[in-house]
DNA sequence: TGAGATGGTCTCAGTATGAGAAGAACGAGA
DNA sequence: TCTCGTTCTTCTCATACTGAGACCATCTCA
């Protein structure tokens, strides 16, 4: 072990091969029932032509939540309402072919967002729902997968579902989140109860929408988020007996 | 939005001045009922003589994991049997006050460590107890809180604890892992029935100990981990109505 | 106007929960 | 050796939560 003491003395990381720090955002939004992705076509090598996830270099000065956001902002041109958390990092020797790049990987849920803008790097951007992905430049379907399960899971134990919908929204708008995100149907009336029973989760307006759903039904009450950031009892997802072993 | 474009078209990240990357571990084990964390003194500055999470630079062709895997295996010369993840990262601007340093977080888990050593850039390395931790330097307590918080709720969903023991263990011992990272006294007969009505979580051995306990009481039943990756129903902890809001 | 869909509430059986109790096995000290 | 306190393990019981299904009132659309 006295090798290893040398060459840590002899360390210095100023002198090392160059390291660069990115951040990647995986922002999600809910269009026509179905849960999408935030993608940009690459305009240079590597990848040029194939999508990506938004992402891009650190700034001096500038902290990684800060990047995170300013990235996504760049995309979308909305910043507020975005519900933004960091997921992981990811730093394989290989993973880009320029240079060694460690990449901080970011979660962000909205909801309505706007048509996206290709950034200056990117030819373009687009919406993808989650079941219809092209193939990912780097690393990238690795790190939408994870954002996918951490999404799914947070869904289970947060209020983060009311992240997708407006201000004020109907049971049924918070059960169309869960159902998109999670990919399965619930059970309308236990869903029902079940939001209700937990406190904090949402508290009500009073108000009820202006008419009835657009294939009929009476008009639904309005609630909004509530002050809760845990949710207790937490909803859990149907049985999922694959992910047990 | 033509500046931003302006700008990132200048942007070369060879050019920028240097980020550094490093990993730090959060090593976590039990001693004496208690949970402990492994700290590393400082033999320079900054923070000389403080004490701080056992870590360092990535080096080229390194994965992050392996980066982290390593700088604990030097801390403590144990690098199988620990069970080791990623927590977060850390990239602040003025968070180191020498460079740029964006600093990877991992958190380790392993039952009866050795005695730790020094490594080459520490002038001593020993375990605390989570309750009596001195003065971190740069932003550690941050890390180390955020760590606490995760290990808390790993042990909920996943077969985790069974990693702070042996290769075969007693129910007993097991709810002592529950009982040192909680912090809570938990109810034995409770605890036994749910630990075996989790599927896959711990099987039995067929054999029980040498001797009863300590203090006495019948020999216990010994188990070894059982195959799940997912515990289902969950162990939650008691209410914790502070943490809801 | 009628058919079909939806919002909201209930019931019911099955399962998980916390709290307490009890019997048997064991160590330690008298 | 005997006794006491401790621990392991299994019960019981009341309460809470769960999924599945049913119900009625309300609304849209044809």
């Amino acid at each position: 072990m006295s090798g290893e003491t040398e060459y840590l003395a002899a360390y210095d990381p100023r002198e090392f091969p160059p390291v660069a720090v990115t951040v990647d955002v995986v922002a999600l939004t809910i269009l026509g029932g179905v849960l999408h992705v935030l993608l940009v076509e690459r305009g240079e090598p590597p990848f040029a032509g194939r999508w990506a996830l938004p992402g891009g270099f650190i700034r001096p000065g500038e902290d990684l939540d800060q990047a995170a956001s300013r990235e996504l902002a760049e995309e979308t041109g909305m910043a507020d309402r975005v519900h933004i958390e960091q997921l992981a990092s990811y730093g394989a020797p290989d993973r880009d072919p320029r240079m060694r790049i460690v990449s901080v990987s970011y979660l962000a849920f909205a909801p309505d967002l706007p048509d996206p803008r290709a950034g200056s790097d990117a030819a373009d951007a687009a919406w993808y729902g989650v079941d219809h992905l092209p193939e990912l430049a780097f690393d990238h379907a690795r790190i939408l997968d994870h954002a996918l399960d951490r999404a799914r899971a947070k869904l289970e134990y947060t209020p983060l579902a009311t992240a997708f919908v407006g201000e004020t929204f109907t049971i049924s708008e918070l059960r169309g989140v869960y159902e998109a995100v999670w990919g399965v149907p619930l059970h309308a009336g236990n869903f029902h109860r079940k939001v209700l029973s937990v406190p904090g989760f949402v508290e009500s307006t009073g108000e009820t929408t202006e008419s009835g759903g657009p294939r009929g039904g009476p008009r639904a009450r309005l609630y909004r988020a509530g002050d809760a950031r845990l949710l207790h009892p937490a909803l859990l997802r149907p049985e999922r007996e694959e992910e047990v072993r």
